[in-house]
DNA sequence: CGTCTATTTGAATGTACTCAAAAGCGGTGG
DNA sequence: CCACCGCTTTTGAGTACATTCAAATAGACG
């Protein structure tokens, strides 16, 4: 695997010397995922952020009642951690797991704080990710509440559509926070005209 | 007005030189906001983003059926804006409104931009923030998704407690996602016993 | 092929909403 | 200081959106 990508990822936002990128490179770690396999599972240790380099990760959550809700998807050239862990060193919260055969890079917490020190301009690539991520978040706080479950299952659709074609429909009810049988009650309706 | 709060606020995050600090004072404007006044109105330009010195803010969101959907309340020493519409220069999506009579300090885009070239220490101070805000929002989503809304409501008391003391049930209800007669049904049943 | 899981369908149920009206509370002006 | 007005909160009846449970069908994969 080439680290073209994520230094094309990267160089959307800062750009990075020779040096600087080298640098960033030897501190990742590669890893194949493959099909339903695992990067991240509740109650470990979230150690990394993680470079989507192909492939496609879920990350969901499950509540009390073994029920999963999907937090989030990630496709090539995305960032996916439990952030929330992976930022203040707490047992995961969220499973990660692999919807088809992944590659990753892998970036320690350690290793990024480092590169933050060693490389700044590095505060301001993951402030720009970290502002992206927020807005996006509270964009879908902003649907759930006010939008009925047909319509944002349109908007996922129009949204992610190169993600909407990679996963069931089960992973997108529980993305929308809704059962996958009125999942497929809405779509009935919908085939039928009405 | 003192800018103690606000250095003090940053000061958590990152250490200034006085010159830094005179420098990053003189780029924010102070605004005194009456209770129920507005900080930012639906399709203004959101040209700022605002420290709360003193009161207490709410952002919300009105949908096509005229409801509000409550996005965040901000209480002295956090920090507030309609973030999607400050960072793309879009029309707002948020009323941002006084609670109740506060003081606010106000940093725009421009401003914004300088500091980062400037002190680019300012870089990891807002990437720290947008990782909070991003994990709140995130957190947020989980509960929405897999709480029912008398436990939302329970977190949200214990979480917020200096909010709760400020707001009335009509907007706590509109952070929930949940009609005030419902939220007051939940009460309800609680003080009964049940 | 056969097995496993996803999807669909339908009936019964529940959680939360709408609408309407009464009661409470806070602010304002006479 | 009290009376009134407007808004919030409570209460209740009827309703709607979404869930649960169960079973049938369809797809994917070894």
């Amino acid at each position: 695997m080439t680290p073209e990508l994520v230094l094309q990822n990267i160089g959307k936002h800062i750009a990075l010397t020779q040096k600087e990128a080298a640098y960033f490179v030897g501190l990742l770690k590669e890893e194949e995922v493959p099909k339903k396999g695992f990067v991240l599972k509740e109650g470990q240790t979230c150690k990394y952020i993680s470079f989507v380099h192909s492939g496609a990760l879920r990350a969901y959550h499950l509540d009390q009642q073994g029920r999963e809700a999907t937090i989030m998807f990630a496709i090539a050239d995305w960032w996916i951690t439990d952030m929330y862990c992976f930022i203040n060193n707490q047992p995961a919260m969220l499973f990660i797991q692999a919807i088809e055969d992944s590659c990753i890079l892998k970036l320690s917490r350690d290793s990024l704080e480092e590169l933050y020190v060693r490389v700044p301009k590095f505060e301001r690539f993951f402030r720009i990710i970290m502002q992206g991520a927020y807005i996006r978040e509270q964009l879908r706080v902003i649907q759930n509440l006010s939008l009925p479950a047909e319509e944002r299952y349109d908007r996922f659709l129009s949204k992610y559509p190169r993600i909407a074609g990679k996963v069931t429909q089960k992973q997108i009810a529980s993305y929308l926070g809704i059962t996958p049988e009125f999942l497929s009650a809405i779509r009935g309706n919908r085939s039928r005209g009405k």
